[in-house]
RNA sequence: GUGGAUAUAGCUCAGUUGGUUAGAGCACCGGGUUGUGAUUCCGGGGGUCGCCGGUUCAAGUCCGGUUAUCCACCCCA
């Protein structure tokens, strides 16, 4: 017996309804938002994602040797894909370039739950754009894509940081440039590291500069308590520069943006939050799980030099992702996701084998009429045939019997009101179609 | 990649100090006196007890290994 490969999932027909549901609601709200779709190929050569990530990543890809010897690997992520098709077009793509993308990724790691090696990822992205507008939208549409699904400000919300201010703030305190990325990696582990472990990686972070690391350590810890924007204000009240008082700016724009939206009540300050990921380099977002055990649900930021790193023009950028399994199971948890529903409106039940061609000739021009109509394979009892339209989760059986036939009607009987009405054959697809929008009482009877 | 726990039917789980042919509920399939509910009654199929080896007269049960799953690390693009 053969079984699927570890950290790799099979879709049941119900399985893939519940992820055609997810799929849907991420490209319903991205068009909303007039994001356009695109894709790209799921094996890439190796080279595009060492490029950006240095050679360790390969230890959790699945990559390897094709047979023309090409190093290859199954893309773990599509912002390198992205980047390379928006660098090819770059001077004839109108902007802001909003694209998205719903696509696998695989991840050669040891599976627990949540985290797969075969996974979807919902990306959105805007390109060209360099103000907090563009951070604006994506971190709107982040909330309005949780939204649709049924989620409000009680069941989540966005952790919001900025990586350009952890800059300013650092060399506030006179760490260099070259240091920063380091200390900032030091912060990511913040809250789930030992003191003593936190003081030896800030003192690896700070080799070769002037700074106590027991020092910036206390700093930082203040500095991460800040969680509103007056009080980020404040704090940089003493500073003369004009960097720190442009940025404020740009979070006054960003803020007034959602606000303005009615967004406002999904997003909290949350120094925090860095993003392990060297690349990005302006604000920074989660979008946290509020109850239970608050794992992420989608992250993302600006990284504004990553599309020049791997070959293209200057772009400045902003995105997100959003994967399907944490989402479906935190949908699952709160009991909002659809059920299985992909019952027939009409469901044809033959008494007698004489009676089968009315059946079939009505199923036939009610398909053809666009509703979705079943019948029984079978000719039988009444009693089961209608205990297997139930089963198959339709509304509305049709009942075609000798007694019917003769008559030259057919019944529509409505499995859960329990009662049915006769209409004339040739009425039949008008009446079905009044009986899908109003009820039995829609169609009238005879 | 490291450590811990778990593994019996499609699902949720029983299975006694080791003892004869492996159990339940749900699900699935079939049948029950002329056409209005079957949410009922009766019957049935489905298991290498994760896999390999060891101990024993005898292993679902004890031991070792292995694989998978779950959890915590690592990582989180």
């Amino acid at each position: 017996m053969f079984t699927s490969l570890p950290g790799f999932r099979e879709f049941y027909p119900e399985d893939l309804a519940v992820q055609n549901h997810i799929f849907d609601i991420w490209k319903r709200t991205a068009r909303r938002f007039g994001f356009r779709q695109w894709d790209a190929p799921a094996l890439e050569s190796l080279e595009l994602f060492t490029e950006k990530s240095g050679e360790e990543i390969v230890r959790q890809l699945f990559n390897f040797e094709d047979k023309g010897g090409r190093q290859v690997t199954l893309r773990p992520e599509m912002t390198p894909s992205l980047a390379r098709l928006v660098a090819a077009r770059a001077g004839s793509l109108r902007r802001p370039i909003k694209w998205f993308a719903v696509g696998e990724n695989y991840r050669y790691e040891k599976q627990q739950k949540g985290r797969l090696r075969a996974f979807y990822q919902f990306n959105a992205d805007i390109l060209g754009e360099p103000g907090p507008a563009a951070d604006a939208e994506i971190i709107a549409l982040c909330i309005e894509t949780l939204r649709a699904f049924g989620l409000e400000a009680p069941d989540f919300r966005i952790r919001l940081s900025d990586r350009t201010l952890w800059f300013l703030f650092l060399e506030s305190l006179g760490v260099p440039e070259n240091a920063a990325a380091a200390v900032l990696g030091v912060v990511d582990k913040l809250e789930r590291s030992a003191p003593a472990e936190l003081e030896k990686m800030m003192t690896d972070a700070l080799a070769g500069t002037a700074c106590v690391p027991a020092n910036v350590l206390e700093c930082i810890r203040k500095f991460i308590t800040l969680d509103t924007l007056p009080a980020l204000e404040a704090f940089f009240a003493g500073e003369t520069g004009e960097k720190p008082r442009a940025r404020l700016a740009d979070w006054k724009t960003l803020t007034g943006i959602l606000d303005a939206m009615g967004l406002g009540d999904f997003i909290s300050l949350d120094l925090t939050i860095v993003r392990g990921l060297a690349y990005y380099t302006g604000f920074v977002f989660e979008a946290f799980e509020r109850t239970g055990d608050g794992r992420a649900l989608a992250g993302g930021g600006r990284y504004d030099a990553l599309v020049k790193k791997l070959g293209g023009p200057d772009m400045p950028a902003v995105g997100f992702g959003m994967g399907d399994v944490t989402v479906k199971n935190l949908l699952e948890a709160k009991n909002l996701l659809p059920a299985y529903a992909d019952a027939p409106d009409f469901y044809a039940i033959v008494l007698a084998p004489e009676c089968r061609a009315a059946a079939l000739a009505d199923v036939a021009a009610l398909r053809r009429a666009g509703m979705h109509a079943e019948y029984s394979f079978k000719d039988g009892k009444f009693g089961k045939l209608v205990q297997a339209a139930e089963q198959a989760g339709a509304r509305n059986v049709l009942i075609y019997g000798p007694d019917e036939l003769a008559a030259g009607v057919v019944k529509i009987r409505d499995t859960k009101e329990r009662r049915e009405i006769a209409v004339p054959r040739n009425e039949l697809a008008a009446r079905a179609d009044a009986v899908l929008a109003g009820g039995l009482d829609a169609a009238g009877g005879v």
